[in-house]
Parts: C-alpha cells; sequence; structure tokens
RNA sequence: CCGGAUGUGGUGAAAUUGGUAGACACGUCAGACUUAGGAUCUGAUGCCGUAAGGUGUGGGGGUUCGAGUCCCUCCAUCCGGACCA
C-alpha cells in the first residue's frame, strides 16, 4: 500500500521516541527554560473522551512549537488520584479505590499514548502515592506551624508569634499587629501570664493563629455523601458531584487561613495573564468591599453591635438594625415578651438547609427583638430585628438597615411597615417609599454634619466622625471564607496530626508519610466517625484533605519527582520558577486556581520558591459538547398507514405499507418542525452517534444496535420512500431501485453514556489515526470556545494528510522528493506558511493553522512540486501538530531521527514581497470590478487607470465623480 | 438580579483589526475514472432572480468614502456568581 495509512506507522513512532526519551527534560541544561503544564485528570471510569484531549492536543503543539525553537521545555502529566468518584465505587463494590484508581490510571495512560503526546513521562506524578502526599503533608504541617503576621504582611514560623507573646502579651480582640483583623474571642493577657500558662493553653491560643487551624464553624454537610463540601463544590444548594441536598451545620472542622491573603491574591491578578473572565471570577469571589465597622449601643445593655457597611453616608438614614439568626447577641438583648416568638424564628431558619432559603430569595421573613440600639451620631432609638436575609458568616453579621437607599432593606422595611427615609438626593426625584436609590451618586440631605456633601465625601467624613469618637472605624472586609480542610472521607491524604487532651498536635516531619490505613469498610462508622476512625490503632486525624490538596502544589513537584528529601531541590525550584503556560478548564476558577495560587504564595513567604505566582499564562479551553441524534418513531406501533410530509412541508394523504412491522421510523427530512412531529403522532429516541454519518443513519448498523430488537421487520420511511427489510419502495408500495437516505436529528447536548453521544479518541484513532485526530480537534474551532463535538468534518483533515502523503510518496511507495531548485512561487508557499503557523501558534489560534496547511499543500500539490527545499522545512512546520506522519516522512526522505529535534524554519520576508496587486474596485462602497496595478503606482496614475476602465466608466454615467479613495494594498473607493 | 462570553451560509468556521464578507473544511449537486465505491480526481455551491441586478454578518439607529469590526440601543443563547450590607 502506498497511500497514507497512519496505522503503519504511529505506533511504532511514539514507541521510538519513548525509547529514546526525546521528550524528556533536563533539570540541568543551559538552555532558557519553558514549563508548559496541563491541568491534570481525574482518572475516572469512563476513560477519555474526545474532549478532554482538546487541552493536551493545545498544548502538545505549543510545547513542541518552543523545543524547535531551541527551549529546555517542561511538559509533564500526571494524575489528580484522590477523589470521591473511587470511593463511592469502593463503598458500592468493596473493590478497594487503590485498586480502581491504578487500573483507571492504566486505562488513561494507553489511551493519552495512542495520541502521541511529548509528556516527559518520566515526571509522571500520582497525588494517591505516600511518595508524593508525604509532601502534601509535608506542606500542611507547614501551614500548621505558621501563621500570618499582620505587620511583616507574610506568613512566619509560629516561633515569631510566641516570641512576640512572651515580649509584650496579647492585648485581646483589638490587637490588630497580631490578629489582622480577624475575630479571635479570647480576652487580653500580659506577657507574664503568658509565661506562666500551661502547654495546653498556650497551644490553645496559639490555634487561634496557625494557618491551618480546628475551629467549629457551620459547614456544607452533605448527609448522602457523608462528608462537608466546600463552597465552590455547591452548585444551587446541592453538591456539585451527584446533585445530592446540602446543609448547615456546625462541626468541628480544620480549615486553611486563606483568608489572610485576601489582599495579595487580589494583587497577583494584575500581573498574570490569565483571560478577564477568570480573573473577574476571582476578584468577585474574594470580594473585596471598602466601608465601616460602625458600634451600635444596646439601650439598657452594656454590650453593642457591631456592624459592617459600605455606605456610612447613609448612617443617619438608619431605621432598624437586623441581626442574622445565629448572631451571637440575639439571646443576649431580647426581652422576656419576645422571646418565645424570636426563639421560633430562630429555630426554622436554622433548619432551613441552603437550598430553601436560596429558593426562597423573595419571601421576607424576619421579626422585632423587642430591644433597641441608639444611634451613634443623634442618639435616636433604632429597633433592633432578626432576618435572616442577613447572613451570619459575611462582616459581622448584622446591618444597620437604610431602607432608602438599599433595595433589600427596603423590601424588609416596606414588608414590616418600617419607616423609610432618605439621606441621598439623586439628580432625579424619586418617590423613596416606591423604591429605594441605591447608587452611589448624589448629595447627602437630612444628615446633619453630612449634608450637602456628596457620596464619596461623606463616606470620608462619616468615618473620620466615628473613629474620632471611638465609635466605629474604617474597614475592609471580603468575602473569602476560610477553606475547610477536612472531609469525612478515605479515599483523600491523612491529615498528619494527633490528639492529646483534645488538642491537635502536628505530627514531626520525620514521621512523614502518615499512610493511608487498610479499613474493613469504606463507610462511617456506627458513631458516625469517619471511615478512619475503622482503622486499627488509628491515633490519628480522622478526616482526610479535601481532592484539592494535592492539586495545589503538584506543578512543583514535576520540577523534581524523584526527590526524597524534599518535595523539590533549592535547585530545580530556581531554574524551573513556575508554569509559563497552563492550559485548562476555566471550571476551576474559583477552586483549584485561586487554593494554587494561595500554597505558591505561603511558599513563598517561607522562602521555598523564588516566585508568588504560580500559572503566567492561562488559557481556559472551550468546553466540549456532545451531539445526539434522535431518531422519530410512530408512538401506534400497530397502525402502518403513515401521513408524510411532502418535500415542502405539507402533509401528503397516508400511505399504505404491504408489511407489518414492529416499529414505524420516519426520517427526520419528513418532519420540519415540532408542530408536525406532534401532527405525525411521534416521538422520538437516542441513536448510537457511531451508527449515524452527518445524521444519515447506517440502518444495517442500527438495526444490530442495542437499542432495537433484532429479528423484527421495521419500516423506513424517507423523503421518497420506504425502506423496509433492505429492500425500497416507493409510497405506494412498489418496489424501486433508488438509494433512499434516512435523516436523524442532531442536538447539542452533554456527553453522557446515556445519551448515546460518547465518542472515544479510540475510536477516531483506530479509523483515521493520532495525526488526524490531534488536527481535527483543532480544526473545530477556536480553542477557548464551546463547541459541540461532530466527527462530520473529520474526513477533510484525512484527506488532507492523504494529499500531503502523496508530495512525498508515490504510487509505489517510492520517495518522490528530488533535490531540484524551488520556483519563486514554491518559496513563497512555503515562508508565507512558515509566516502564519509561526503567528498562529504564538496565538492560539491552532483552528486557521490547520487551514494554512491545508492551503500550501493544496497549492504544493497545483504545482505538482516534490522538491526538498520546499517539503523538508514543511516536514518540520507540521510536527507539532502531526508528529507521527512528520516523522514518518522526515526519515523516509532521507533524513536522520528526528523531526522532533530540528530548528523550527527560518522566515525570509523576502520571497513574500509583491510588485503589483489586484485592487477592488468598489463604488460607493460597493465591489464592482478588480484591477491589477503595481503596488508602487501613485495615487493620480492610479486614478488614470481606473477611471478609464471599461466597467468603471459604465458605472459612472451620468453622474458625477465626488471623491476617489485610493488604499495603497488594499482598495479603491469611488464616490460619486 | 449582577458579572462574563457569544450571535456570520445547510454545518464547523475565516476575515490582514475599519478596506473584496464567507478563506479552509464538512455536506450537497454535477461530472471523470471504475465491475463496484463509504476510494480518488475536477467543477459548482450565502440567499432571491432565467438574467441584468438586488440583497446579506441577531434587530434597530449612528459615525465613516467604506462597518462583521467603532459608538448607542434592544433581543436571543450559553457560562459563572448570586440576599456579600
Amino acid at each position: 500500500m502506498a497511500n497514507y495509512d497512519p496505522a503503519t506507522f504511529e505506533k511504532r513512532w511514539q514507541d521510538e521516541w519513548a525509547a529514546k526519551k526525546v521528550n524528556a527534560a533536563s533539570n540541568d541544561s543551559s538552555k532558557e527554560k519553558f514549563y508548559v503544564l496541563d491541568m491534570f485528570p481525574y482518572p475516572s471510569g469512563a476513560g477519555l473522551h474526545v474532549g478532554h484531549p482538546l487541552g493536551y492536543i493545545a498544548s502538545d503543539i505549543y510545547a513542541r512549537f518552543k523545543r524547535l525553537q531551541g527551549f529546555n521545555v517542561l511538559h509533564p502529566m500526571g494524575y489528580d488520584a484522590f477523589g470521591l468518584p473511587a470511593e463511592q465505587y469502593a463503598i458500592q463494590t468493596g473493590q478497594h479505590p487503590a485498586i480502581t484508581t491504578r487500573e483507571n490510571i492504566a486505562r488513561y495512560r494507553e489511551q493519552l499514548d495512542k495520541i502521541g503526546f511529548s509528556f516527559d513521562w518520566d515526571r509522571e506524578v500520582r497525588t494517591c502515592e505516600p511518595d508524593y502526599y508525604k509532601w502534601t503533608q509535608w506542606i500542611f504541617l507547614k501551614l500548621f506551624n505558621s501563621w500570618y503576621n499582620p505587620v511583616s504582611n507574610k506568613a512566619e514560623p509560629i516561633d515569631t508569634l510566641v516570641a512576640q507573646l512572651e515580649k509584650r502579651g496579647f492585648l485581646g480582640n483589638d490587637d490588630q499587629a497580631l490578629t489582622g483583623g480577624f475575630e479571635v474571642d479570647i480576652p487580653a493577657f500580659s506577657e507574664d501570664e503568658w509565661q506562666n500558662f500551661t502547654g495546653s493553653q498556650k497551644n490553645e491560643f496559639l490555634l487561634n493563629f496557625r494557618l491551618a487551624y480546628l475551629s467549629e464553624t457551620y459547614v456544607n454537610w452533605c448527609p448522602a455523601l457523608g462528608t462537608v463540601l466546600a463552597n465552590e463544590e455547591v452548585k444551587e444548594g446541592v453538591s456539585e458531584r451527584g446533585g445530592y441536598p446540602v446543609e448547615r451545620k456546625k462541626m468541628k472542622q480544620w480549615s486553611l487561613r486563606i483568608t489572610a491573603y485576601s489582599e495579595r491574591l487580589l494583587e497577583g491578578l494584575d500581573r498574570i495573564d490569565w483571560s478577564t473572565s477568570i480573573k473577574d471570577s476571582q476578584r468577585n469571589w474574594i470580594g473585596k468591599s471598602e466601608g465601616s465597622s460602625i458600634h451600635f449601643a444596646i439601650e439598657g445593655s452594656d454590650q453593642s453591635i457591631e456592624v459592617f457597611t459600605t455606605r456610612p453616608d447613609t448612617l443617619f438614614g438608619v431605621s432598624f438594625l437586623t441581626l442574622a439568626p445565629e448572631h451571637s447577641l440575639v439571646a443576649d438583648i431580647t426581652p422576656a415578651a419576645h422571646r418565645s416568638v424570636i426563639n421560633e424564628y430562630i429555630n426554622k431558619a436554622k433548619n432551613r438547609t441552603e437550598r430553601e432559603r436560596m429558593a426562597d430569595v423573595k419571601n421576607i421573613s424576619g421579626e422585632f427583638t423587642g430591644a433597641y440600639a441608639l444611634h451613634p451620631f443623634s442618639g435616636q432609638r433604632i429597633p433592633i430585628w432578626v432576618g435572616d436575609y442577613v447572613l451570619a458568616g459575611y462582616g459581622t453579621g448584622a446591618v444597620m438597615a437604610v431602607p432608602g437607599h438599599d433595595s433589600r432593606d427596603h423590601a424588609f422595611a416596606k414588608h414590616f411597615k418600617l419607616p423609610i427615609i432618605q439621606v441621598v438626593q439623586g439628580k432625579e426625584d424619586l418617590d423613596i417609599q416606591e423604591a429605594s436609590y441605591d447608587a452611589k451618586e448624589g448629595t447627602i440631605i437630612n444628615s446633619d454634619f453630612l449634608d450637602g456633601l456628596d457620596v464619596k465625601a461623606a463616606i470620608k467624613k462619616c468615618i473620620t466622625k466615628l473613629e474620632e469618637k471611638g465609635l466605629g472605624q474604617g474597614k475592609t472586609n471580603y468575602r473569602l471564607r476560610d477553606a475547610i480542610f477536612g472531609r469525612q472521607r478515605y479515599w483523600g491524604e491523612p491529615i498528619p496530626v494527633a490528639y492529646s487532651d483534645g488538642l491537635p498536635y502536628a505530627l514531626e516531619e520525620k514521621e512523614l508519610p502518615l499512610v493511608l490505613p487498610e479499613i474493613d469498610k469504606f463507610l462511617p462508622t456506627e458513631d458516625g466517625d469517619p471511615p478512619l476512625a475503622r482503622a486499627k490503632g488509628w491515633k490519628y486525624e480522622t478526616t482526610t484533605m479535601p481532592g484539592w490538596a494535592g492539586s495545589s502544589w503538584y506543578f512543583l513537584r514535576y520540577m523534581d519527582p524523584k526527590n526524597v528529601g524534599e518535595f523539590a531541590s533549592k535547585e530545580a525550584l530556581d531554574y524551573w520558577k513556575n508554569v509559563d503556560l497552563y492550559i485548562g478548564g476555566s471550571e476551576h476558577a474559583t477552586g483549584h486556581l485561586l487554593y494554587a495560587r494561595f500554597w505558591m504564595k505561603f511558599l513563598y513567604d517561607l522562602g521555598y520558591v523564588k516566585e508568588d505566582e504560580p500559572f503566567k499564562k492561562l488559557i481556559n479551553q472551550g468546553m466540549i459538547q456532545g451531539v445526539s441524534e434522535f431518531i422519530h418513531y410512530r408512538l401506534d406501533k400497530d397502525k402502518i398507514e403513515v401521513s408524510l410530509a411532502n418535500e415542502h412541508g405539507g402533509l401528503q394523504s397516508p400511505i399504505k405499507l404491504a408489511k407489518r412491522v414492529a416499529r414505524v421510523f420516519i426520517s427526520h427530512d419528513c418532519i420540519r418542525d415540532r408542530e408536525k412531529e406532534t401532527a405525525l403522532g411521534t416521538a422520538s429516541g437516542h441513536v448510537m452517534i457511531q451508527n449515524t454519518s452527518n445524521s444519515v443513519l447506517n440502518i444495517r448498523e442500527y438495526l444490530s444496535s442495542s437499542l432495537v430488537e433484532t429479528g423484527k421487520s421495521y419500516a423506513f420511511i424517507c423523503d421518497g420512500g420506504v425502506i423496509i427489510d433492505g429492500e425500497t419502495y416507493d409510497y405506494s408500495g412498489n418496489k424501486i431501485d433508488r438509494a433512499l437516505k434516512f435523516t436523524t436529528k442532531p442536538e447539542v447536548e452533554k456527553m453522557s453514556k446515556s445519551k448515546w453521544n460518547v465518542v472515544s479518541p479510540d475510536e477516531i484513532i483506530a479509523k483515521y489515526g493520532a495525526d488526524t485526530l490531534r488536527m481535527y480537534e483543532m480544526f473545530l474551532g477556536p480553542l477557548e470556545m464551546a463547541k459541540p463535538w461532530n466527527t462530520n468534518g473529520i474526513e477533510g483533515v484525512y484527506r488532507f494528510l492523504g494529499k500531503l502523503w502523496k508530495l512525498y510518496i508515490g504510487e509505489n511507495n517510492e520517495t518522490l522528493v528530488n533535490n531540484d531548485p524551488a520556483t519563486k512561487d514554491e518559496l513563497k508557499v512555503l515562508h508565507k506558511t512558515i509566516k502564519k503557523v509561526k503567528e498562529d501558534i504564538e496565538g492560539f489560534s491552532f483552528n486557521t493553522s490547520v487551514s494554512t496547511f491545508m492551503i500550501a499543500v493544496n497549492e504544493l500539490s497545483g504545482f505538482k512540486c516534490h522538491k526538498r527545499e520546499i517539503l523538508e522545512p514543511m516536514l518540520i512546520l507540521l510536527s507539532p501538530f502531526a508528529p507521527h506522519v512528520a516523522e514518518e516522512l522526515w526519515v523516509r526522505i532521507g533524513n536522520g531521527f528526528s523531526v522532533t529535534q530540528q530548528q523550527f524554519p527560518a522566515l525570509d520576508a523576502s520571497f513574500l514581497v509583491e510588485n503589483s496587486f489586484s485592487y477592488p474596485i468598489s463604488i460607493n462602497g460597493k465591489t464592482r470590478t478588480q484591477i491589477e496595478m503595481p503596488l508602487d503606482m501613485s495615487q493620480e496614475d492610479a486614478e488614470k487607470l481606473v477611471l478609464a476602465n471599461e466597467i468603471v466608466q459604465k458605472w459612472l454615467e451620468g453622474k458625477t465623480l465626488k471623491k476617489f479613495v485610493f488604499v495603497k494594498g488594499r482598495i479603491v473607493n469611488v464616490v460619486v
């Protein structure tokens, strides 16, 4: 066989590349480094579908391109191997998750290998292996043994905190120099008192400051999964995985103090090359808002309520305060007369799940506590309410309600008929009783010393006044919550902590790794303790780390994956620094990508890494959706008379079929819209996507698929006839000889097994080869755009590679390449291809570079060009995209292994210089003709030439020339 | 409700960033070669129209000699975040 046949050489070259380690990156190189990373996959049982490799192919092209340009490229791959699905599977089947995970990884590896990626497999990591998670645990210990020093503004060993306590004690909740603003409910003590603390007292105190700490917090508890979930793992009140209900529950939990890094996580975004949408999501998630805290004295009590507001300018518009039902002061301030009503309300609010609360946004609920606060300036009595529209977790869990200028307060005030006061005058007069005026623009009125100021100035002045009187202070609030770090699950990293007197003590570094123990069942204990409590003699923490622990630093391990003494050597870390290009899905915007940045900054603070941002440039590949194919069928099985839509959509009279059939299918061509679908009494169901091509059903394959009963007759009504048992008939039942097409209805859906629309890369490779798969995935459209996967166009790419092959190899398998000198035109094709491909790769526009290759091959085929001078550099150009065929041809035309180790061809722009251009000539902006003119022609000469043109003359007839627009090398526009 | 993105032929898409709209490919149609074609090759193919021509980038308006591209406005779809004070 002389034709392009990828099956004969792809595997061979994959083996050869692996054997010769052409993709290995050296940690000791004088070359400039370039680090290209993919988000590593969770190895699920379903294997890869064609959507997964999209990003991997793009990064592989880029990595190969960088190698050709002389960089030392690090391009690794590994597995995010801890996770819920393997454990759920273990619960169902008893199969140990380590075994399923290993099997799944093997399958992934096999699939990845077939695609011809240039990964450096010697650097593979698996987060579930002790030699990896030892270092995840090590980082946890570092977090545990560190605190965030607000003064130096970085993480430091906890010893430096102890040193301060020994010197100056602790000033209580307002000790900003130590707390940096987070809440600690601990009274002040002196340095002497500290010295007299027992060891556990000291530890208990320090636990409040550690970056990994244990505390009672409200968590997202998912009873069905038996674990807590992080905020970003909960979508619309149900778990992201499985869609089980989630409720709020107070539990003792390990958390990481990511909030200490809020400001730096925000600031770092300005220094990295990420899409604005991801940056915006992170900014939004961190949710910085600047404002003021204000203390309201409580009438008849020595306590006060602290609120946070971004609008201190509206302080005189306060007509009530609202506390979250969970607020700790509620019980204290409520007078006896109101207690039962309030308690009932609080209980009701507490028992509502997140989901109910969310579904119920418009339903306003609340209760008056019976207590009053006093306005800090006017001294006016302000009723205190409880309302579940106030969130316990944000700010102080209490708000000063300004119904005139906050729509939520307005809704609440209107519902309970509370006064609405206007304190900001906007440009237009609005009825403040009807709707609140929320804009931060206007002049302050009815506000004592703030009157006449604009909003901005009033905010400033009010804060100053509050601070003077000690009633409040300017404050910045973040929406970001500390990250809950414990999961009540088995399949995760054990947290290296033991307990004594109920207090956690970190393990010593030398005790690591704390290996995941074997247990009899992967379920919680009878007492409801996590599965690890089943392990015999287990005296450690029983929760395990969340899925994102291992992925928060894996990019560093790739730099030095086998190191047993450190998470990576200093030399490796200093050389590779951080990831230059990271490709992955945008669904990790507020999870993985935020946590990885947090850990990197932490390691930076401790001096382990040189950069504080892990990923310099991030590209998000679009989601690949599936395309399902549907087949229409008649609902009434017995009746065989069928009404059909004819060509123009009208209904034809019923047709008679001679045969009794089990079911009548109707081609999509015959059903133009939904209306007719119902008029015809049809329904539709999925067809296996493999049984169709371009929405045309392969009837024989369909009938042998599992979706149809075999051994029965079926009628397929097409546009123009009927097919039964492989025979074609016209609508009157006469046998005809015409070939008929039966079409199905394509629809974009998620790719899923149950929809029969999953396409695996293996199927594509078996049919067309890896190079076609690689190029087709790129050809599909822009990398960052979401798009449905459709194999309809794949033939074009396959044909292109066949055409390319024919430039090199003749019918009798002989090499056609000769050493004749290339013509100018041929050189022009080569160099314009070099130019475009280089620009496209640099701009991540891989779809257009595939087109460029097609154009080049079409043109060279037209020239019948078999010249080495052209074809050899062409292979290097192509090798990042289609490495197998490039290597095969490279060696076949007499070059040494390997095409992957060549230099990217240099562009010689002199071949691209043109000296004439075929100008489009437009009359009043509409193109009417083209005239070839030299590029150095002056406007005057061009005008003469154009106006003399016959076609132009025709359009000018009877009109006067108003303007002659001449853009050199672009266009001529004649305005009449 | 807020934020982000996207709307171009039957389909996936391209457009030098304000300059020939639909490159490249799929599909379709016609033809060639073949015993055969789900192989290969050639040609046509936005829509209306026999044609001349008209019309056309979600709708409407604007700036410009010239707008898919810039501005205003409305609509639709998708993806995030949602009672964040």
